[in-house]
DNA sequence: CTCGGTTGTCTAGCAGTGCTAGGATCGAGT
DNA sequence: ACTCGATCCTAGCACTGCTAGACAACCGAG
């Protein structure tokens, strides 16, 4: 069975290059430059290849997400695990993620702001998305304060860096502004363990 | 010149009628639905008199989004000027928002998440879009807290906002959240006469 | 070593997109 | 009544995501 098992192999090594492909493109050009032609044209194939790795383009956008939310959980933990105290784990952990979106704007996008056909906060939401908010829960739920759900305070203080980080890059908030705001979020937010945030 | 007058105020009716239809179809079936021949058909008219009164398809966003500028103002303002208190302000003011969010989907992507070639925060932004931010910042400004710019505070606590409005839609935050996060933000971030804001 | 059948891939095409060139038609002013 | 300019539509371009059907290559059986 060493003919199947090549065949599968060289099988998912393709598909592992559409999506780098992908992904490699979109961050060029943007999204919108990703065609199913330029694609099949870059990773050598037809068009038709495509389909039988995923259904549309919207899985292969979710295949970068995916990919994606790997790589933010490892951003966000390596930042983390290198701060001392609650408050400093949360700064960095917000210079992390904005750090990022602001790097890997097409994955970012395709993550938070395409359609990719995942599942969100469900039980059928793709592991690694499950851990992406894993590790931001773990420096967040130490500051949610008392009385406050770690997952709700989590989402909210996710939610805010989410606005950030959108509003930010489509040019919608003044640049000089980007690093007192994220301070102001972290000042506020957060309530550490001595039962206040200031 | 009566005749130049009646044709001009026929053809800024008929601008009026592409705009009201292209959000109609928008919110009816999402903006991928509206194209160039739907909208077209639908005003009774062929595609290219749309191009005669907007560049493309992404200036009839962008005036879509400068209607819903408009609205999203009045509504704030509506909504905070029944309040009694810099801290009630602010509370209805998110909800204000967040309502308009979700009850005009359509309208709030136009405005804040797709291209609709309009400028932000420059000097060359249209006015609607200022006056919108002007109207959050005139209850927001107040809860900024000592040595914030109104600005900044205003900034940041439109992205939280924005954040929620997105996520929330998109289904990628819990539904059942939806309320204790609006009041975790208003709870935190501002910062009331006396210093504080818990 | 040859053959049959499966598996894999490509060419060609469909319906739909935003946008535009060119010609027809209509109406206003002389 | 007639010209001429504004107004509008038909037809078409290059592109999109996606798919049917023909074709070739390779595997396992005899």
């Amino acid at each position: 069975m060493t003919v199947k098992e090549r065949k599968e192999r060289e099988r998912a090594e393709r598909e592992g290059l559409i999506v780098a492909t992908a992904r490699e493109l979109a961050e060029q050009q943007g999204w919108e430059a990703v065609t199913t032609r330029r694609l099949a044209e870059r990773i050598e194939y037809s068009q038709p290849v495509l389909y039988s790795h995923f259904r549309g383009k919207r899985e292969i956008i979710g295949a970068v997400a995916l990919q994606g939310a790997a790589e933010l959980a490892a951003a966000v933990r390596a930042a983390t695990s290198a701060a001392d105290g609650p408050r400093a784990r949360v700064a960095a952990l917000a210079r992390a993620y904005l750090d990022f979106a602001a790097r890997n704007p097409a994955v970012y996008d395709a993550m938070f702001l395409l359609d990719g056909g995942l599942a969100f906060a469900q039980e059928d939401t793709p592991a690694p998305l499950k851990d992406a908010f894993a590790a931001l829960m773990e420096s967040l739920g130490e500051v949610a304060g008392d009385g406050i759900d770690p997952g709700l305070f989590t989402e909210m203080f996710w939610a805010s860096l989410h606005g950030l980080a959108t509003l930010t890059r489509t040019g919608r908030l003044l640049p000089e502004y980007a690093e007192p705001r994220v301070e102001l979020l972290i000042d506020r937010l957060p309530m550490d363990s001595r039962g206040q945030g200031r």
